[in-house]
DNA sequence: CCGGTTTTTTACCATTTGGTAAAGTCACGA
DNA sequence: TCGTGACTTTACCAAATGGTAAAAAACCGG
């Protein structure tokens, strides 16, 4: 389906590129990340994206088929950078250390991905259109792996009785809520700096709370 | 600044208005909630809003001067009663149920309202274009009032030492996270009634377990 | 420095989209 | 039933936007 391989004399097509084509094609791709994050798909122009990018919109167009083209690279190339952390979620000795690992890790990138994070928000806002298949193919079996890790240290006692899939829910919910929203943040609590501390501060209690095993619960 | 009284002759100016226009607006507006919070406000267009409201483009923009007036309309009109569990939040006996109270309202609205919740995150994500004021203007000064008084909650020791704002914050991110991560959620958990059950009760549990205070805690 | 290839620019184009003008059509009280 | 104002339709328009063609420029191995 993806016309990837059809013209193998387009740039988009082959591996081997260019200084100047993954030169350019990254820039495309960073101004793009600015301009879609903001303003969704729709909401995006061409012109937009080739202007931040320092290139006329033709040009930009030479290095990829269409705004979609490069909508879908972002989306694919972020993915796993996306996902990573929560790859990372393993079976260990203490699995509330574990899981509050990756709430830090969420909070540390909706700090210093806020863009990713919308661009995602975004997505999945307007009911996914574009990416549907990639959730179903690539988060789907991961959601379900790490549930059932989750599961199998809340039914050994190591972890306190959770639903696994809504604690998931939750930390995505709470974690990204600082990044998509915000514009409401900003309006809501004008010192930044300070309000970050606060934030993670409050979030990893929130999650302690839920995760610690109610016996000997004074281990923190 | 809102061109309201300027020209009153027109439909959308005074009060008085005719079994006909309170339908027609009412119409073209539930349109326009099914289509903004859909595809944003770039996103959408009047022809689409109009088909859905069963009307030709140039008699929709009859009762609304242009596309940023029916959106701005729809976002005015839905600020107050997307803001009434907050605003009815109140000194009570027992802070922690009225907190409670305040989660499970925002869990039902997140079910009934999923395009409002939606339509307003899309506004957020952007940056809050044309909401910055309203906020500033109305949300801000209700914020800042209930999170007095959840401190002052906090401080008697009815409640849980908990960071009002950022509390606030993670109850928003939770709760609407089910309206507008719908997409996502219906992918990753596709049996939908069990889902908004276990979802209701995994949140209550999650703010159960950091507002009520430490000692006896075995009142739930 | 030369010839072919890659990259960039200039000049366009078709469609979409928000919005308008003006000619109807309808409702309803005198 | 007739006229007046409220409502609706038809026919448009100008700007914006995604995208293309082809000429021009820059690059680069030999």
């Amino acid at each position: 389906m993806a016309d990837d391989g059809a013209l193998s004399s387009r740039p988009g097509a082959a591996k081997p590129r260019s200084r100047i084509q993954r030169r350019n094609r990254k820039k495309i791709l960073e101004a793009a990340l600015d301009v879609f994050s903001q303003h969704g798909f729709r909401g995006a122009t061409l012109d937009q994206i080739a202007g931040r990018a320092g290139m006329s919109k033709p040009n930009m167009l030479y290095y990829f088929d269409s705004k979609e083209a490069i909508h879908v690279e972002l989306l694919n190339a972020l993915m796993s950078e996306w996902l990573a952390p929560l790859e990372a979620l393993q079976d260990a000795e203490d699995p509330v250390a574990e899981i509050m690992g990756y709430v830090r890790s969420k909070m540390e990138m909706s700090r210093v991905m806020p863009r990713e994070s919308r661009l995602f928000a975004g997505e999945i806002l307007q009911g996914a259109p574009r990416m549907a298949p990639h959730l179903k193919a690539a988060l789907k079996p991961l959601f379900d792996r790490k549930c059932a890790l989750i599961r199998g240290w809340s039914e050994s006692g190591r972890l306190a009785p959770v639903d696994a899939e809504h604690l998931l829910f939750t930390i995505w919910a709470v974690t990204q809520h600082y990044a998509d929203f915000e514009a409401q943040v900003d309006v809501l609590m004008p010192e930044k700096e300070a309000a970050w501390r606060r934030a993670c501060a409050h979030v990893e209690g929130l999650f302690m709370r839920l995760l610690t095993p109610a016996r000997e619960a004074g281990e923190i």
